[in-house]
DNA sequence: ACTGATCAGTTGTAT
DNA sequence: ACAACTGATCAGTGA
């Protein structure tokens, strides 16, 4: 199926369909940029072809832009070692005599309207206008280059210079002015004593914008402002909608808290990579997922909010061409994307948005950018789109690393238009990404089997999901024996301060619900989001439970849910066993609680069997909180009783998450409503989006006591911030 | 529960 | 001003 797919797309190739083949118009044919397809591509190129032959279809290129390029040089004469990802990495594509310049300022590719974009100078100071065609004036600079290829910009200065002719600041920290006032209905939420405000709102943007640049002002993009961003963008969305959530909806005003966010932080400058580049993206890894195309935007992975290809003008000898930078492949039109290392993609426009007329595609815009990059054989970024029911869009994007286009040509749809298309191949040497995605979802369909499977389900039917226990690095057969349970057990009842009576919500605790007694105590709004991401870090979150009225499917009860993400115990390289995902993980989402026995702390002493226990949750540590917006009440995890938990005996998947100093999952204790009786739990929760198969870690925190010494381990997390050491 | 249609909304680029 | 592979919502269909 996949296999006469692709042929069907390929002019040239093996299959002949004489229907295909009349609508197909080689666009140009040309010695291909690789003499094979990397890593056994399905697809065959079409070997020794007329050398640089142009024939587009509309004819001549527009803007006097030559067919011939001299700064081509063959496959042969590339350096080899550049084909690996440590090239990739160099953020610039090989093949050319001359460095170009490949760090641009978004918004600053043509000369600015005097309107929008001079009011962006007033404002920024930044001097924008001369990068575009018959610039003269731009400063190109070779960045310098860490071992893994990330630019060391720590004191850069800018590389532009103003119209005038002096040097100006780019920090790239001050996004534009607001353009025009958000239509917002104002005072909306005045109903109700804890709805944000719009001056709210506002003001937390503030407080990330100062948070961020203290963190990260001098950095133009690492890793550690790039995860920051992200988490904090976020965790800043899922509070505009819980605010919109608790307002009365307005028929007709489309909420997009996605937007709203991605704007304000745009607008305030937090923002990372704000420099348009070809190539790797600092800070941005392979396999990195998004749920949102402003997220794209905002750490400098593809600029346009909704276009599929984004480009930028090199000026080389002279001339100055657009060449594309990354595009973006989600399913709007009918690109091939089955093959890991390949993606046939389809050009933009042909279709009005309008009146949904149907047209040719032009040779302008994205299109013209991807056939200059064919010919420049510059590295494009590609964000793959991946089907996801999880989500209201239906699907997550993927960053799948460079490639570059191979080949292009035009073809006619099924509807009669002619339509661009470019071959892209992955370049080799890079982590593996959208691979694994097609690789679990074979796992799951069953159609091949997981390497080093030890059981399929440890859990033996306990939870609703099965959690595999892999092995694929030794000959270790699976953990210590211990009782699988998805229970926190409580051997000696603790009674609670606050008797509570619960809620009498019959249809669910509703957002908005004023006499609900435990949205009461969560500050009066539900403390998760409507599809059940926790809207932030609290020191105590008070969930609906048993002696509540509500149906178990209210939306107070995130943590009672079960395993919603297929999990897998798996061993790793050198920290023992630990917890990942086949599935992606979204900020905010509910993982699984942390099950075995309460211990008294008093009780572990006696004993002595704390040293030798690796699996205890000790909820009297200190550790910073992750899920909390700046400027928000930061307060410690405050539970009645000094809670500790052993799974040594008996335990949940929760046992197996391994310490990291900079992790990608944090602990939140819950209150369920029980009556007389504490009902407190431990819940683990997304930071950030986390990809699939990436280990599931979270800070162990720091002990205080004397005996802590006892606890002291060698941190082996990999982390550039990590402390050195943890306390098992 | 899925699917398609509809529509407000955003960006960078082009005129 | 405009194009653009958004994303939320709503009506319709279906088990």
């Amino acid at each position: 199926m996949e296999h006469s797919l692709g042929e069907d797309s390929i002019p040239g190739s093996g299959s002949f369909d004489k229907s295909r083949v009349l609508n197909v118009k080689p666009l140009r044919s040309l010695v291909p940029v690789f003499p094979s397809a990397p890593n056994g591509s399905s697809f065959s190129t079409p070997q020794g072809g007329a050398p640089f032959v142009c024939a587009t279809p509309s004819g001549p290129f527009p803007n006097g832009a030559c067919p011939f390029f001299p700064f081509f040089t063959s496959d042969s004469q590339r350096p080899p070692e550049q084909n690996t990802s440590a090239a990739a990495n160099q953020g610039g594509p090989f093949g050319f005599s001359n460095p170009i310049s490949n760090a641009v300022p978004i918004n600053s590719f043509r000369t600015p309207t005097p309107t929008r974009a001079g009011r962006a100078q007033q404002h920024t100071g930044v001097a924008n206008g001369d990068t575009g065609s018959g610039s003269s004036r731009r400063v190109t600079r070779s960045r310098a280059q860490t071992e893994d290829g990330y630019s060391e910009n720590q004191n850069q200065v800018s590389e532009y210079y103003g119209t005038d002719g002096t040097e100006v600041e780019e920090r790239g920290k001050v996004g534009r002015p607001k353009r025009k006032a958000q239509k917002r209905i104002s005072g909306g939420g005045g109903k109700h004593a804890n709805v944000p405000s719009d001056a709210d709102i506002d003001m937390v943007v503030d407080k990330i914008q100062t948070s961020f640049n203290d963190k990260f002002g001098q950095t133009e993009g690492d890793r550690a402002s790039v995860e920051y961003l992200t988490m904090m963008y976020d965790l800043f969305r899922r509070r505009v909608l819980q605010a919109d959530d608790l307002k009365d909806a307005v028929p007709g005003l489309s909420r997009r808290p996605d937007l709203r966010a991605g704007t304000l932080f745009l607008n305030k400058g937090i923002r990372a990579n704000s420099k348009k580049r070809i190539g790797t993206v600092p800070g941005v890894e392979v396999g990195d997922i998004f749920f949102f195309r402003m997220e794209l935007c905002l750490v400098g992975l593809h600029a346009p909010s909704m276009a599929g290809i984004d480009y930028m003008g090199i000026k080389n000898t002279g001339e100055e061409e657009p060449l594309a930078v990354s595009i973006v492949s989600s399913g709007g039109y009918e690109d091939y994307a089955e093959d890991p290392d390949v993606l046939i993609y389809s050009g933009q426009g042909g279709v009005n948005r309008r009146d949904k007329e149907l047209s040719d595609q032009k040779l302008e815009r994205g299109n013209l950018a991807l056939e200059k990059s064919t010919h420049r054989a510059n590295d494009v970024r590609v964000i793959r789109g991946v089907k996801d029911l999880s989500t209201v869009s239906g699907k997550i994007y993927v960053y799948d690393g460079l490639y570059r286009i191979n080949e292009s040509w035009t073809e006619k749809a099924k509807n009669g238009c002619s339509v661009f298309k470019y071959k892209l191949v992955r370049m080799p040497g890079q982590p593996e990404a959208f691979r694994i995605w097609k690789s679990i979802e074979q796992w799951k369909g069953g159609a091949t089997s997981r390497v080093g499977v030890i059981l399929p389900d440890l859990t033996s039917g306990e939870e609703k999901l099965p959690v595999s226990l892999v092995n694929d690095v030794d000959d270790e057969k699976g953990p210590a024996h211990f009782t699988y349970t998805s229970i926190l057990k409580y051997s000696n009842p603790i009674n609670s301060t606050v008797p509570s009576s619960g809620c009498v919500c019959i249809g669910g605790c509703l957002s908005g619900n004023s006499n609900c007694p435990c949205l009461e105590k969560n500050k009066g709004s539900l403390p998760y989001t409507a599809n059940g991401l926790i809207v932030s870090q609290k020191s105590l979150l008070h969930e609906c439970g048993a002696s509540c009225q509500c149906p178990p499917n209210c939306k107070n009860r995130v943590s009672q849910s079960g395993l919603k993400f297929h999990l897998e115990v798996f061993k790793t390289k050198d920290r023992g066993w630990g917890l990942r995902s086949w599935d992606p993980i979204r900020a905010g989402a509910f993982i699984c609680e942390y099950a075995g026995e309460v211990i008294s702390p008093s009780k572990i002493d006696k004993f002595g069997v704390d040293t030798d226990d690796d699996y205890t949750f000790d909820a009297t540590r200190n550790s910073q909180p992750l899920g909390v917006l700046p400027g928000e009440p930061d307060e410690a995890p405050k539970i009645p009783f000094p809670l500790v938990i052993s799974a040594k005996y008996a335990g949940n998947v929760a046992r197996f998450m391994n310490h990291s100093c900079s992790p990608n999952v944090l602990w939140q204790p819950i209150s369920r409503e029980n009556k007389n009786e504490s009902d407190i739990h431990i819940a683990f929760y997304a930071v950030r989006h986390i990809p699939p198969m990436t280990e599931l870690t979270y800070d162990y925190g720091i002990i205080s006591q004397d005996d802590a010494d006892q606890r002291k381990k060698k941190c082996l997390c990999g982390s550039s911030r990590c402390r050195g050491f943890f306390y098992q």
